[in-house]
DNA sequence: TATTCGTGGAG
DNA sequence: TCTCCAAGAAT
């Protein structure tokens, strides 16, 4: 096998073997229409491509999976989503985290057929002025359903590019220089497989440890495995430790086996969700963790405590179990009945609670 | 620029 | 058990 050019100056430019190697070395996505399939015709449908996006922000691709397969049986159409209760759509995206983009997603697809006659804007500008919709996502969209000459710099792209240029400056204080150096590059021709070339590059070769680099299609050109380190970039700013918080949460249970719920306020952590009654558990505040803050007197007794990691705390939560002889007169929330709990808007940590104290609720 | 937003899998 | 981090956005 001939090498290509001079080792220290490819002539092939990096889209060109980045394509190259797509072609041939491609990930079979639900959401992606392949270059064969391009071949035959076959165009990427924005919403489509829309809706993968925001489900994988900062989302790994095999948990995506069965929600991006729900959310296209429940609404297969942005028409269709955008009629769609709020409840429902919270209610689908319950258990894939991050749940303002669930919220932004119903408010972008208003805003398209509302505002932009059911079509979306075929442009990085138009799509970034959407709800959810930032630099990234505009431009992967504009890119892979638009076809427009945009760069589009994810986690993976800011690995491929680092390593590249050995760009010894850290995230996220390189992004400026990333993205510049990226549209330099962006090919006229494919921009949108370029952008998804350099993800699948990314997430398959060019991983965080330990580098499949005899493999890369970029190798000859690639300064940091030229020095010898590849796996050195990027560099990072460094992290901060998690602060551990502590709160209650009461499980209330009537004769008939309902559960007491309430929806969680529309901002902050959680919002919009659905949690049995707990004590506050916030970033910035310690919950009460007694039973004094119950939403109502009952036998409570404690059924254990369960550990939650959130992005920025850590969470331990005494879960409070009480069989009631009757309903008690509250307006908090609603009864749950075992049938309807599986279908609620409860956030994982909820979840846990509620099999912390009913074991065989789910 | 820094912080606030979830969750689960890999090593 | 612990750390990292995954197709980031909003404030």
């Amino acid at each position: 096998m001939a090498r290509s050019a001079a080792q220290s100056a490819p002539s092939e430019s990096i889209a060109d073997a980045l394509l190259a190697w797509y072609d041939r070395h491609h990930r079979e996505l639900p959401w992606r229409v392949t270059p064969d399939r391009q071949q035959a015709g076959e165009r990427a449908d924005p919403y489509r491509v829309w809706l993968s996006e925001i489900m994988l922000q900062q989302t790994t691709v095999q948990a995506v999976g069965p929600f991006y397969a729900k959310f296209l049986a429940l609404w297969p159409t942005v028409a269709d989503l955008a009629a769609a209760d709020e409840e429902d759509v919270l209610k689908a995206w319950a258990g894939l985290g991050y749940y303002s983009r669930a919220r932004n997603l119903k408010r972008a697809a208003e805003a398209v057929v509302h505002d932009h006659g059911g079509a979306f804007p075929p442009d990085a500008a138009g799509l970034r002025s959407l709800p959810g919709i930032g630099d990234y996502t505009a431009g992967a969209v504009a890119a892979i359903a638009f076809n427009r000459a945009e760069p589009v710099v994810d986690g993976n792209v800011e690995r491929v590019f680092t390593r590249l240029f050995a760009i010894e400056t850290p995230l996220p204080a390189a992004k400026p220089e990333i993205r510049r150096l990226v549209a330099t590059e962006v090919p006229d021709d494919r921009p949108g497989d370029f952008a998804q070339a350099t993800m699948d590059l990314g997430a398959t070769i060019c991983t965080p440890r330990r580098p499949s680099c005899i493999l890369c299609p970029l190798r000859d050109r690639c300064m940091a495995l030229r020095d010898g380190d590849p796996e050195r970039f990027p560099l990072k700013a460094a992290k901060k430790e998690k602060p551990v918080r502590r709160a209650a949460a009461f499980v209330a249970v009537d004769p008939a086996g309902a559960i007491l719920l309430r929806k969680r306020p529309g901002t902050g952590l959680l919002a919009g969700m659905s949690e049995v009654p707990t004590s506050e558990f916030t970033a910035r505040l310690d919950g009460d963790t007694s039973v004094d803050a119950a939403p109502f007197p009952a036998a409570w007794t404690l059924a254990g405590t369960i550990k939650h990691v959130f992005t920025h705390f850590e969470l331990r939560l005494d879960v409070y179990r009480a069989e009631l002889s009757e309903r008690p007169a509250t307006n908090i929330g609603w009864w749950s009945t075992r049938d309807d709990i599986s279908g609620e808007a409860l956030p994982t940590v909820m979840k846990k609670a509620l099999a912390c104290a009913i074991p065989d609720i789910f």
